[in-house]
Order: structure tokens, then C-alpha cells, then sequence
DNA sequence: GTCTATAGCATGATAGAC
DNA sequence: GTCTATCATGCTATAGAC
């Protein structure tokens, strides 16, 4: 039996994505994170074996929140276009509560600051059959422009994109129709 | 008369776009750029007063670009459906070939680090002016979503969102196709 | 798994001469 | 506007004891 660890995963992450939050991705480091969760930086390299690695928990640790949203949302409604409809709302809200952590997912510094690849593609998968039953002839295009439109909208809005007032919800609902109605939903 | 700076401003530019281009936006340090134009770090304070300054002189470059090849369509061509279409095209061709600065637009570390406000607002609104022709009824919406796939779809491409292969070409096409139907055109 | 200690290096930024 | 010199700080990462 190995030793427990004296620092939790989840409060190593927690404390990767508080750090990003507040002040940046360029603030998460060894030495700020080890000392959010009281222990040395040295400590830190039997967790992740750098910097990069860090981020990653931080990335997959949103794209696991946005998973179970989306299982969720299976479980309830079995109408693709409404379950497409609460994957783009989701990423939306997780990109209001954890911006800097969220630009990770298409926007790291590295790549392997972003997601694992392997727990992205379920995710895209489950979006993809969604999609199929809506446009069965070319659905990957039709996904890509979903979750394109859905991205960038979600970090344009976090990050000044969207500077010249009016109705940012309106957008976004009216950005939904535009696409869902192209994707033959 | 003031005495010629020793470093353009264009060589300055030039070099901080390549060296976040080759080795990353955390790439581009005081010392890694003065390096590059053959100047001490400590000149480089005359030009830009932090590290944050240097990327938006990158970030800015790059909406110069987008920007005169936005006012190059908009002299050639009057259909506004036709300047839509060519702006996307514009920004994506503007991601392929610069990558990470592009990036910058929406996704800088800081606010400092993007694009300064008075630079993009008249390409918006250039924009607004396309979609207002088509779609009367909120433009803004409208314009939002255009810009918002177009935005996520190129930073898409480049960050490895598009895994599953397929093709990327006319999954671009097609989201052109569905978000400028669905905005009138 | 965590610690102390430290190597080794890069960083942003300033002062003052030319 | 550029230089030399330098400060003070921060960083990643490793070695070896507990």
C-alpha cells in the first residue's frame, strides 16, 4: 500500500485553477502552486513533472467538468437538438466561471499544457452522434462549425472580444439558432 | 529633428511575430527580442516600457494586417455578402500563417498583451456595416456570430481541435455556408 | 512523499555614462 | 537612443536526508 499522499489531486488541481483564475496562466509556476497547497516546490515534481504538466491537470480537469454536463444531459434528453442546444450553454458556463482555464482547451502555450487528446475525444464523439442524427450527411463539418462557433464565442466574450455592448445573451441564443438551424436541427 | 532609431519599428515587429511564432508567446522576452534585432534588453525600454507592450506591438500588427486586407476587399467588391466571405477567409489564412500572434487577438495573457481596442473597433465596425446590409433586425447578434466562428474555427485548426481528420477545407466552407444563411445572406 | 539546500539560469527593470 | 553594469528577484530542476 503506497503511502498516502499528503496533498490531494483535487486539491492540487483546485489550486492550479484558483492561480490561473486570479492571476493568470502565466502565474501558475512550481513555487506559487506548491505554496498554495503548503508544500514545498520540489514536492510538487513527484505530481507532475513540470510546469506544463500542471496545466494539463487544470485543462483536463475542465474538460471533465464539461464531460459530466454532457453525460448528464444524455441521461435526461433523448432530442439531440436539446442536447446540443445544453453542450454550447455549458461550455458557455464553465467559460464564465473558469475563463483562463477554459482558453486552455484550443489555446494553450504548449501542447502539452492543453488536454489529454484522450479525454477530449469522447466528448467530441458523443457531440459528433448528436450532430449525425441531425445532419446525416457530413456531420464532422457540422460539428466543427458548432463547436467552433461555440468556443470562440465563449473566449471572445471572456476576454474583451465583445466590446461594443448590446445584448451579449441575445448573441449568443441567436448565434445557437443560426447554427443549429445550418446544421439541420 | 529627433535621431533615427537604430532598431524600425518593423524590424522590432518583425522579430517579436518570429520568435512567438517559432518558439512561443512566452517565448517573447525583453532580452530574446533584443537579442534578435541586435540591441541590449535594456535599449528595448525606450520602445515598449514591459514585456506585455512587445506582444501587443505583434497583436497589433496582426489587425493591421487583417485590417487592410479587409479595406483591399471592401474597395474591390460592394456585395457585403462577398466581404463576409473574404474576411473569414482573410482571418483564417492570417492564422495558418501566423499562428500564435493570431491567437493574441482574443487570448492574450493580459489585456495589455492584445490588440489595442482603437485598432479593432473600425474592423468591427466595418463589419457591422456588411451585416447590417443583409440582417437589419440585430446586426450586432449577427456580427457576433460570425466573428465568433470565424475566430474559433481558426484557433481551432491551429491548436489541434480538428483531430479526427476529415476535411478541414470544407468543414470551413460549410460553416461559412450555415452562419451566412443564417444571418440573411 | 516530503523536506532542506542549492545549482544554474533567465527574468524585468533601473542608473548613469556616452 | 544606445550602451555597460548591475540589482533583485524569480524560476525550473536536481541531490540527498528523513
Amino acid at each position: 500500500m503506497p503511502a498516502p499522499q499528503r496533498v490531494s489531486a483535487e486539491t492540487l488541481v483546485t489550486a492550479v485553477r484558483s492561480i490561473a483564475e486570479k492571476d493568470g496562466v502565466d502565474a501558475v509556476t512550481m513555487s506559487a502552486v506548491a505554496a498554495a497547497v503548503g508544500v514545498r516546490a520540489p514536492s510538487l515534481y513527484k505530481r507532475a513533472s513540470n510546469r506544463h504538466e500542471l496545466l494539463r491537470l487544470a485543462a483536463d480537469d475542465v474538460a471533465r467538468e464539461l464531460g459530466e454536463e454532457i453525460a448528464e444531459l444524455s441521461r435526461r434528453v433523448d432530442d439531440p437538438r436539446e442536447l446540443l442546444v445544453g453542450t454550447a450553454r455549458a461550455l458557455r458556463g464553465i467559460s464564465s466561471r473558469s475563463p483562463k482555464v477554459t482558453t486552455l482547451l484550443f489555446c494553450a502555450p504548449a501542447p502539452l499544457a492543453g488536454p489529454s487528446p484522450e479525454l477530449v475525444a469522447p466528448l467530441m464523439a458523443t457531440l459528433l452522434a448528436a450532430v449525425t442524427r441531425l445532419s446525416p450527411e457530413d456531420p464532422l463539418s457540422a460539428a466543427r462549425t458548432l463547436t467552433a462557433w461555440a468556443y470562440g464565442f465563449s473566449t471572445m466574450e471572456q476576454n474583451g472580444g465583445f466590446r461594443q455592448g448590446g445584448d451579449v445573451d441575445a448573441a449568443f441564443e441567436r448565434g445557437l439558432d443560426i447554427v443549429l438551424a445550418g446544421i439541420g436541427a
